[in-house]
RNA sequence: GGGACUGUAGCUCAGUCGGUAGAGCACUGUGCUGAUAACGCAGGGGUCACAAGUUCAAUCCUUGUCAGUCCCA
């Protein structure tokens, strides 16, 4: 008789082998015929709602790694918390409009571009988002990401579109709204508007370099030096900025003496070549009540300021400040107060604002200007300096700064930035330095720019007086537009003339005028990601805030804020309960991935190449908060894991084979220690696992279980029942009580691991539990008569260390020749900690399965040929008495006894006997 | 240059309310061949980024430096 045949060996149609990237689309093909996601929706009916808000990612090109993680995160926690009992929608969005998308468009136009008309441009980039759109979406399902695909919200929809024209309307009526100058990138030749992106740098331009004097009032001869490149926006100097905390001299020049910063008056010597003498030290904060005057414009004063933006890289520590005409000094100005001059037409040609040089080109007139200097004396020195220059992408010609008109959002209105302030205490910020980084942000802001001067977005419904050229918008136009929008998109503003878009009988509230022409500004598109909470949210009718939002941490400038200024001025709270942010993608090196660097990885490839459920236990195998570090190694790494965990559950399931949960279940108060213990680790594992999930420390989860299958199950409790569930009778209560155990374990892995693996828990609940259903419509299970234990797993941990020491006597013998294997042995085990040897006769009879030896005694006398082993256990091992018996392998007395079955020990003598004769 | 974060074994992470550190994986060796392209066991491996300060004592506190990352200028 082959007794091999007699035995309860695992049975299983779960494959070893994953194929995770083969057979992955199988799935996701079922849960779209499934419709699963509507199938969680519906067994979630009723409950607590619980809202992960989507922060749309932009619809243009594939989706990257950042993305991936990104949506990976989301969507464990929308699975994690309607598996809690709760009703946790969630709606995918794109940002639709913007500048990146029609800068393609146009690109792609090449020369064609000049022929088409705005509005077929406007075409063009729709259906170009559209497209995208799609493309992401499959890549997102890829990721076993659930989400309502078939009703996403796109930013450029037409309730989407109205609905940002609406939330524009109520901060306009609510007179936060505001037209005013701003200097921006602008080129003269094409006489547009540039943004960043449209703009590229000439390190090899010439500009004149200047050092000009301005006199101080009041003292004689006393000036401070300023340095400049561009002697053309003199004519709009308002101040002159100093560093608060620099050290200034004089320089003496013949008898006049000019304020510079300490440091460079060496470099200012060397410059110029000038024979100065370094004087003596300037108290800078004298001058602060003073002014200046203007080097040529008569009766103008010029003010001295402070900021921290002056440098000691170049120039003289005095910085030449014009608001109108750079960035710096515009904000500078702003919280000065300094007025906003700019006396350039579109054509960067000056205006009659700039007197003598009306009607001159900027460039050409920076000859003039220092030539009128030079006449009055008030240019100490010129040369020409090479570095860096903006040009125009398009025409390549130099742009220049430009101040125009722009649509503002007002920050300090009612309060507001402190408003925003205050909020932003009740919002959980995870990590919790997310609201010190907020909280820094907000308090330096200055009002936010909204308009944007481009064709691919929602237009900012302003009309201008043809008459006298005063701006036109009310409540009445702005809600009209609104409305109007909501049926038709907001691509009727670029195809119907003004009169068609205005209430009857708008007229200019300056002259009366009844004739108006449309502005051409659009909105920033974070200004139409910032209002999703009103357009998706609220709209919908989902909730009136979310509970969480969760992006990247460069998110803290982008959409955090864009969302939190118009949801504290409209609904005076934050817009968002909570708020995760996750770190970037960095190669294995700790490098940040580029295109440059050659260092990214496409998600496509890992998919391709790993599968999903690899690419999503990677997200939980690091601490997100942090970056996160992607490369071959650490895929490699997280594949083993995800190994050893499918081997797991497919142990459970090959050993379930005989089990049906309802007939041979063994109940609670007839479990035996180890399986107490057992149950005892998993209830401990199970509450841990979910304090992890709500506290999104996902790689807690990760860890837990893993540990939980490599150590509790896989090396200890799983290794010792072998014996039980290979070599008992298929029906012993002593089996069946262990397969219960394994059931519930089973039960509990494939539901607390299935917001993470997707797939692959899928893939268990079809096999083993239901074909026909999902795990994703059920809940985390609660196992509420399995206690936590801390007798018991004190007692195990004793075991376990003892087990240790027990091996290592066993190696030694193994060593020495006196036994060959684990079940060749006989051991006799002592120690001098009275506690632990208590505890060990507690469940003497049964140390010889826990250990997995043929015989186990304990002692209380040993003697100096045991080995003392590291945890202080005292060992000797022996060969085993009696012969292994052939078909459990351990050894016996009893084996041979048995005529019928010589070589079977008396238990399997019995389960033969019994069961196969 | 400013704001924020990170730096503990090859990797991913714990940890110490201040008393010179732990786990899993990987690695090496080994057993088994009834989870078998599996499974068990044993072993090696860290001056806790660097420097100074406080302290009887610092990886943990303070300051600075370096490296990496995000945002801003």
């Amino acid at each position: 008789m082959n007794y091999r045949d007699t035995l309860n060996l695992p049975k299983t149609d779960f494959p070893m082998r994953a194929n995770l990237s083969n057979r992955e689309p199988g799935f996701i093909e079922n849960w779209e015929k499934e419709k699963i996601y509507d199938k969680i929706r519906q067994s979630s009916k009723g409950k607590d709602v619980f809202v992960l808000h989507d922060g749309p990612p932009y619809a243009n090109g594939n989706i990257h790694m950042g993305h991936a993680l990104n949506k990976v995160l989301k969507d464990i926690i929308v699975k994690m918390k309607n598996m809690q009992g709760h009703d946790a929608p969630y709606i995918p969005g794109w940002d639709c409009h913007g500048l990146p998308i029609e800068h393609e468009v146009v690109k792609k136009l090449g020369k064609k571009a000049k022929e088409k008309t705005q509005d077929e441009i406007r075409k063009m980039c729709r259906e170009y988002a559209a497209k995208f759109v799609e493309l992401q979406k499959q890549d997102f399902k890829r990721l076993g990401v659930f989400a309502d695909y078939d009703n996403p919200y796109l930013t450029m929809s037409h309730v989407y579109e109205a609905g940002i024209v609406k939330v524009f309307g109520e901060l306009f009526k609510k007179g936060y709204i505001y037209k005013g100058l701003k200097p921006i990138h602008w080129c003269g030749n094409c006489k547009t508007a540039l943004a960043e992106a449209e703009i590229e740098y000439n390190d090899s331009h010439v500009s004149p370099s200047i050092y000009v004097k301005f006199p101080i009032k009041n003292r004689d001869n006393e000036y401070i030096l300023i340095w400049t490149t561009t002697p053309w926006t003199l004519p709009a100097n308002v101040a002159v900025a100093l560093h608060p905390d620099f050290e200034y001299v004089y320089l003496e020049n013949n008898g006049e003496k000019y304020v510079v910063a300490k440091e460079l008056s060496d470099g200012i010597l060397k410059d110029t070549g000038l024979d100065l003498k370094i004087g003596s030290n300037v108290n800078t904060k004298e001058l602060e009540d003073t002014s200046l005057e203007h080097p040529f414009i008569k009766d103008r004063d010029i003010k001295i300021i402070f900021g921290n933006h002056v440098t000691l890289e170049m120039g003289t520590g005095a910085v030449h400040t014009a608001p109108g005409h750079g960035q710096e000094d515009y904000v500078a100005g702003l919280k000065y107060n300094l007025p906003i001059l700019s006396p350039v037409n579109d054509r960067a040609v000056f205006t009659s604002e700039a007197g003598e040089w009306e009607g001159m080109h900027v460039f050409k007139a920076n000859e003039s200007i220092m030539e009128k200097m030079t006449e009055n004396g008030s240019l100490l020195y010129s040369s020409e300096y090479t570095h860096s220059y903006p040009k125009c992408w398009r025409c390549k010609k130099d742009v220049i700064f430009r101040a125009t008109p722009q649509w503002f959002m007002q920050v300090e209105k009612d309060g507001l930035k402190e408003k925003a302030m205050t909020a932003i205490k009740d919002v959980k910020w995870v990590p919790s330095w997310g609201e010190v980084r907020m909280n820094n942000m907000l308090e330096n802001r200055p009002d936010w720019c909204l308009s944007r001067q481009r064709a691919w977005g929602v237009p900012i419904p302003a009309f201008t007086c043809e008459k006298c050229g005063e701006t036109y918008m009310t409540a009445e136009s702005v809600d009209l537009f609104a409305e109007i929008v909501q049926e038709y998109g907001v691509d009727i503003w670029f195809t119907k003339d003004a009169k068609e878009l205005l209430p009857k009988n708008a007229k200019c509230s300056k002259c009366g005028g009844e004739e108006f022409s449309k502005e051409k500004d659009i909105l920033d598109v974070w200004f139409d990601s910032g209002v999703s909470h009103f357009c998706v949210l609220n709209e919908r009718g989902i909730s009136e805030i979310a509970n969480i939002y969760l992006e990247g941490s460069d998110q803290y400038r982008g959409w955090f804020q864009s969302s939190l200024w118009p949801s504290v001025a409209i609904k005076s709270k934050p817009p968002y309960k909570e708020v995760i942010t996750h770190g970037f993608m960095l190669d294995e090196n700790g490098r940040a991935m580029s295109k440059s660097q050659g260092n990214v990885i496409p998600p496509m490839n890992i998919i391709n190449k790993y599968g999903a459920d690899i690419l999503r236990l990677w997200v939980v195998s690091e601490n997100y908060q942090d970056n996160i570090k992607l490369g071959d190694n650490l895929l490699k790494q997280v594949a083993d894991a995800y190994k050893k965990i499918r081997f797991t559950l497919r142990f459970l399931m090959s050993n379930l084979y005989d089990y049906d949960n309802v007939k041979d279940r063994v109940a609670y108060q007839d479990f035996d220690d180890l399986c107490r213990w057992a149950v005892s680790r998993l209830a401990g594992v199970k509450e841990q696992v979910i304090t992890d999930y709500n506290s999104y420390t996902f790689h807690k989860v990760f860890q837990k279980i893993h540990l939980f299958c490599v150590v509790d199950l896989s090396n200890f409790y799983l290794d010792i029942i072998k014996d039980c569930l290979y070599s008992d009778a298929k029906d012993s209560q002593k089996r069946r009580m262990h397969q219960t155990v394994l059931y519930d374990i089973l039960v509990a892995l494939t539901h607390l691991l299935a917001p993470i693996l997707t797939f692959t828990c899928e893939e268990v609940y079809k096999v083993f539990f239901d074909e026909q259903g999902s795990v994703h419509t059920g809940v985390f299970p609660d196992f509420a008569e399995y206690e936590i234990n801390e007798e018991l797993n004190s007692d195990f941990e004793i075991i376990s260390s003892m087990k240790e020491d027990v091996y290592r006597a066993i190696e030694q013998a193994k060593n020495n020749g006196i036994v060959g294997n684990n079940l060749e042995s006989s051991v006799i085990v002592g120690t001098d900690e009275k506690e632990k040897i208590e505890v060990l006769k507690k469940y003497e009879d049964k140390l010889n399965e826990y250990v997995i030896v043929s015989g186990y005694s304990l002692t209380d006398t040993t003697t100096d040929d045991y080995y003392v082993a590291p945890n202080n256990f005292k060992i000797k091992v022996n060969k085993a008495t009696g012969e292994k018996c052939e078909r459990c392998w351990i050894f016996y007395d009893s084996v041979g006894t048995h005529d019928e079955h010589p070589t079977l020990c008396d238990r399997c003598y019995n389960v033969v006997v019994n069961d196969y004769s």
